[in-house]
DNA sequence: CTGAAAGCGCTTACAG
DNA sequence: CTGAAAGCGCTTACAG
């Protein structure tokens, strides 16, 4: 009755949650779940090196409040488990082997991760927030390439002629569709990519910027594959004393909410990373049901500001 | 034997301890916890509305990051909760009380969120991110109105005889004490305070600055009460005119990463955030281990850069 | 429909 | 020191 059922006289039933309420009583989650083998709980796996892209990236605290949000209301305990070395990743598998959680929403970047594919083999239901070298593992991506075609032509349309890119990290998908976005976008228009390579923090894009500055001082545009290396290239290119947007375009990627407070405001690829997370979610709870493997693409858009 | 014992010979254990890794033995968490009542879990819980404070902010990742690995390396796992409405508040209650932790880190920033009172109301172990209205739960606090006093002094030597603040909201402590150190500072040399209201957003940085240049054309430097409503307060400056630091001074409070990417430069105080959720993170073992409960204040310093 | 019993998978005190 | 039994607090099939 304690659970919820309805076949007693409704005074009864009063009388006998207030004594339930009195008393403090709560069940027993452990033995509930020793029984049902259900435990209403999820993991959210974030597996990053420590030194690694989410460190201070604005997509941490976004996808963590989104998922959050969502598995909340469905009812769901998040554990939130942080993997950030060889041993704590093994600390996660077997987490998750024990029985913990219901299912795994996985947040693994780098493409070498050999994460996904070992929780894939724990047999539970698992979900990824972005494509990953495990065949067997459901995802949610954002079309990364169309998002940075859709910048450069952007570039292009400004009248730009010689766009450079600033890289993230490439043993990371993301990194890769968007720089393969920004080749498909040039070799279209016979023009020549100017590359550096960056990790996705500010430091690094204020690094790269130094080296295209250095590679091809007549260069009139950058698009930066993500906000944080964009806000470290605009530094660079005001220390150069080159004038944004006059003399050089910037465009970033992510928009988050930093970009619309740089000098001058950043025009940036919109990814909906809290509906990225949120689809995620979906996925998975859907797998917990037996529902769809099929991976989901999210769309973007550009955001045009004053730096383009 | 499988939990570590040592009362076997060498070879014995290893042909069991292969066994049991060949047919992917795992201890069921459930049963354990059962018998034990010890979770090995903590909940990690952050209550803020929804349109809260901590949205955007970059205290949440770091927060969060630096809590996970403090856990993870007591072997502890993290349950994270986001309590952002009182049905919220009231299952964090409810988990809390079901047995699932050993003990809760609190991140509840409102002087009249009712959580932690209800919270240690449970009796488990609690230990709180920041000062709270419940007397009986243990913390760790940020010198808030030290932090603010170093940065009106620095202020006043720099030669700046009108200086202005932006607080946060002032249903939070550490905004109220931040701005008790700004008049503190101001009090000693005999100048009034000028006083614009923000709420810790960029945002209202921005219109809180509007306002003072509104009410005192005059003024000379402004101490924003966190680095996101400094950055605000930036962008309108800028739109009006006023060169920083040459008319305008501003100082920012936490010094986040994008302190140091501000135009200009931002000098901000330093709030070791990491470090105070480390300190958090470890009152809170220490009471599951039966210690003191003694607040703990972390000190702060101030960085400057070019914008004072 | 109701109530007593079995059983979930462990740990731990206890008899041998 | 070892091994069998009791018991943690629930849920659920099953006998009455």
């Amino acid at each position: 009755m304690v659970n919820g059922e309805t076949t007693v006289a409704p005074e009864i039933r009063e009388v006998v949650m207030r004594a339930v309420r009195e008393l403090g009583y709560v069940p027993n989650a452990a033995a509930r779940n020793l029984v049902t083998r259900r435990t209403h709980a999820v993991a959210v796996v974030v597996s990053d090196p420590p030194q690694g892209v989410l460190s201070d990236d604005p997509l941490f605290s976004t996808v963590v409040r989104a998922v959050s949000r969502e598995l909340e209301s469905a009812g769901k305990q998040v554990v939130l488990m942080l993997a950030e070395s060889d041993r704590s990743r093994s600390r996660v598998e077997e987490y998750v082997a024990g029985g913990h959680v219901d299912g795994v929403m996985l947040v693994a970047l780098h493409g070498a991760d050999p994460l996904p594919a070992a929780l894939a083999r724990t047999g539970l239901p698992v979900a990824s927030f972005n494509r990953t070298s495990a065949q067997d593992v459901p995802y949610v991506e954002l079309d990364n390439a169309a998002g940075a075609t859709l910048a450069v032509r952007h570039l292009l349309e400004r009248g730009r002629r010689r766009i450079a890119t600033i890289t993230g990290p490439l043993d990371l998908f993301e990194a890769r569709e968007r720089l393969d976005g920004y080749r498909a976008a040039l070799r279209d228009t016979g023009r020549r990519s100017i590359v550096a390579l960056g990790d996705f923090t500010r430091a690094s894009g204020a690094e790269a910027m130094r080296q295209l500055l250095e590679d091809d001082p007549a260069l009139d545009a950058v698009f930066a594959a993500n906000d944080l290396m964009a806000i470290g290239a605009l530094r660079t290119l005001r220390q150069a004393g080159r004038r944004v947007p006059e003399d050089v375009a910037v465009v970033g990627f992510d928009d988050i909410e930093a970009a619309a407070y740089t000098v001058p405001a950043l025009t940036s690829v919109r990814s909906p990373m809290a509906d990225q997370a949120t689809a995620t979610v979906r996925l998975l709870l859907g797998l917990i049901e037996g529902g769809s493997r099929e991976p989901v693409v999210m769309p973007n858009a550009l955001v045009i500001r004053e730096s383009t």
